[in-house]
DNA sequence: GAGCGATAATAGTTACGGGG
DNA sequence: CCCCGTAACTATTATCGCTC
């Protein structure tokens, strides 16, 4: 069981137990505490109490009132326990690593002298930060200095035919999920994320042409970081708001597997983050997201824990995996027909520079031997501080409007500048041919270009702007402003039991295909014009406008223009 | 080999704050 | 006020592996 999921059980009996012993809150603490798991685990469920329980029902209950906070105790202990275990796990990598590495370096030195001055710099400064490597430090220097350019490093195919891990052919069944859902059960043993489709390996990657050539995954550029706090020791203070993510635990590097990174990311076990993102099961709320990286054995396993439903724990072998599933949930909930795409490297915060240069400055990062090193500078201060402005504004209009790019609407109703756009997902709706027009950035288009010359279009854009104001984003404004508290859902009356087995229960059951009752339901609110249409409609016309624009003799126009008509 | 589903990368859009 | 840099979100597209 992952961390931060015993955790959440932990915290969620934490409150159970406060909840259920008020009453017994001046009782003496007894010697409860002193009993050790071996005698709990002696004791039988209403045991002894055979000859009192009968007779005194308070007995029993006090029993039980015991055996519950004993519970509780255990699965403290049991968490650090394994908190404990993790550590030892991470301090034997490391050791072990370190050993191959001398003995690497060792290597080396009697082979060739040529390790002369690169990079020592960045390295110094990004390795600053950890915690017991101080010691490691000049071996992994070493490695920086003889191991080849991650750019040509990347050709090497690394794997193939003799990777131990990875099994030969994915069996079918777990290549293939279910027709609308790919959520992973958590009971089920994961289907690596190897040959399969779902991951990035770089195994995967090592022997076939990456997904995208368009740019070449390493002529990257210095990319610019948020500074972050460190401590004493120069690690990273955690958690860390970057962005809207809240990060929580870096993780550690699984260098010596090839299926825990790839030429673009690494994917740490350990790694967590929290974000907020509409809630899965009620529309009208946002949840907090805990996203982590387990070991799933031949690979990372994605996860990702709602805190109004816990219960829902998603798991997956990719982020996009993983994240996929949350977007289609939380669409589906608000009847949005959104394409329910995501990208969950992106969400998982990989994509974000900042935590990318956290996740790189890890201790075995530079090991990686398919992960392509990156070059961050720190930001000017002045630019983080805007950033990080704008950040929270974000993570605000997120809570507020459930998306971090709505913003709230203004008092006064008419600002026209102000109100929402159409937004891409609208856009998204209209026939491709149309949506395919990648339009210049829209803001240039207002900038540049005479938009006035379009009177009749800027009329109506006016109007469909208000409408798209008052029933998409007005109304979600409703929906979520005013949920900062936290009301039911699961304070405190579960029964314990149930809570860890629901835990790892990904139910999920994807229902059909709500398209059909989306429209009906949406032509019953606005009148008789199904929304998705009419997003359509709107977003037709901004596409074309902005087309027009660039394009401006275009028989097309008119021929869309009738085209939208008629709808 | 076509079709399909899954995945990740990329492009486009919207929004923000700071500085000139 | 405009420009710039950045972040977040969404759709689109390229690619891969599997199934039929």
């Amino acid at each position: 069981m992952p961390p931060f999921s015993l955790h959440s059980t932990q915290t969620s009996r934490g409150r159970h137990h406060g909840h259920g012993h008020n009453t017994s809150a001046g009782k003496p603490p007894s010697t409860s505490s002193m009993m050790s798991p071996a005698t709990l685990s002696g004791i039988t469920p209403y045991p002894s109490s055979s000859t009192e329980q009968r007779g005194d029902h308070g007995h029993s209950e006090d029993k039980y009132k015991k055996l519950k906070r004993k519970l509780k105790e255990m699965v403290e202990r049991n968490e650090k326990i394994i908190d404990d275990l993790e550590r030892a796990k991470k301090k034997i990598r490391f050791l072990r690593k370190e050993k191959d590495l001398l003995l690497d370096r060792i290597d080396n030195i009697t082979n060739k002298n040529d390790s002369e001055g690169n990079s020592s710099d960045d390295f110094s400064s990004n390795f600053s930060g950890s915690e017991s490597e101080s010691e490691g430090r000049s071996v992994i220097d070493s490695i920086t200095s003889r191991s080849p350019p991650a750019a040509k490093r990347q050709h090497f195919t690394p794997y193939p035919t003799m990777t131990p891990i990875q099994p030969a052919k994915v069996p079918a069944h777990k290549r293939k999920s279910p027709p609308s859902s790919h959520i992973i059960p958590t009971n089920t043993v994961l289907a690596p994320p190897t040959s399969a489709s779902s991951a990035p390996t770089p195994s995967a990657r090592g022997h076939s042409k990456p997904k995208r050539n368009k740019k070449p995954p390493i002529a990257r550029n210095v990319r610019r970081v948020q500074p972050v706090e460190r401590d004493e020791n120069g690690n990273y203070k955690l958690p860390a708001q970057v962005g809207i993510l809240l990060v929580h635990n870096l993780g550690y590097v699984v260098p010596d597997r090839e299926s825990f990174h790839n030429d673009r990311y690494i994917w740490p076990v350990g790694f967590t983050v929290s974000r907020t993102y509409p809630s899965m099961v009620d529309p009208n709320r946002n949840a907090t997201y805990t996203c982590s990286i387990s070991d799933g054995g031949d690979g990372p396993r994605f996860e990702i824990v709602p805190d109004d439903a816990p219960e829902q724990t998603i798991i997956a072998n990719t982020a996009t995996g993983a994240w996929t599933a949350v977007v289609r949930r939380a669409n589906e909930v608000r009847k949005r027909e959104h394409s329910n795409s995501a990208s969950g490297p992106d969400y998982f915060g990989f994509t974000h520079p900042t935590i990318a240069k956290m996740i790189q400055d890890l201790e075995g990062a530079r090991e990686c031997k398919n992960y392509v090193w990156q070059e961050f500078e720190i930001m000017q201060s002045r630019t983080a501080a805007g950033v990080a402005a704008a950040a929270q504004k974000k993570l605000s209009n997120l809570e507020k409007m459930g998306s971090a790019n709505k913003k709230p609407p203004a008092d006064g109703v008419g600002v026209g500048t102000s109100a929402p756009r159409l937004t891409a997902a609208k856009i998204s709706s209209i026939p491709a041919p149309i949506a395919n027009g990648k339009h210049s950035r829209s803001s240039d288009t207002k900038r540049t270009s005479p938009t006035s010359s379009v009177g009749l279009k800027d009329d109506e854009e006016e109007e469909l702007d208000e409408e798209d104001y008052d029933e998409s984003n007005g109304g979600r404004h409703h929906d979520y402003q005013g949920h900062g508290s936290v009301e039911g859902s699961l304070e405190g009356d579960e029964e314990l039991d149930e809570m860890a087995e629901d835990e790892e229960d990904v139910e999920v059951e994807e229902g059909m295909m709500e398209e059909e009752v989306d429209e009906v339901d949406d032509s019953d609110r606005e009148n008789g014009v199904p929304r998705n249409e009419e997003s359509m409609r709107n977003g037709m016309v901004t596409a074309q406008r902005d087309r027009r624009i660039e394009q401006a003799a275009e028989d097309s126009e008119g021929y869309e223009m009738d085209d939208m008509e008629e709808e």
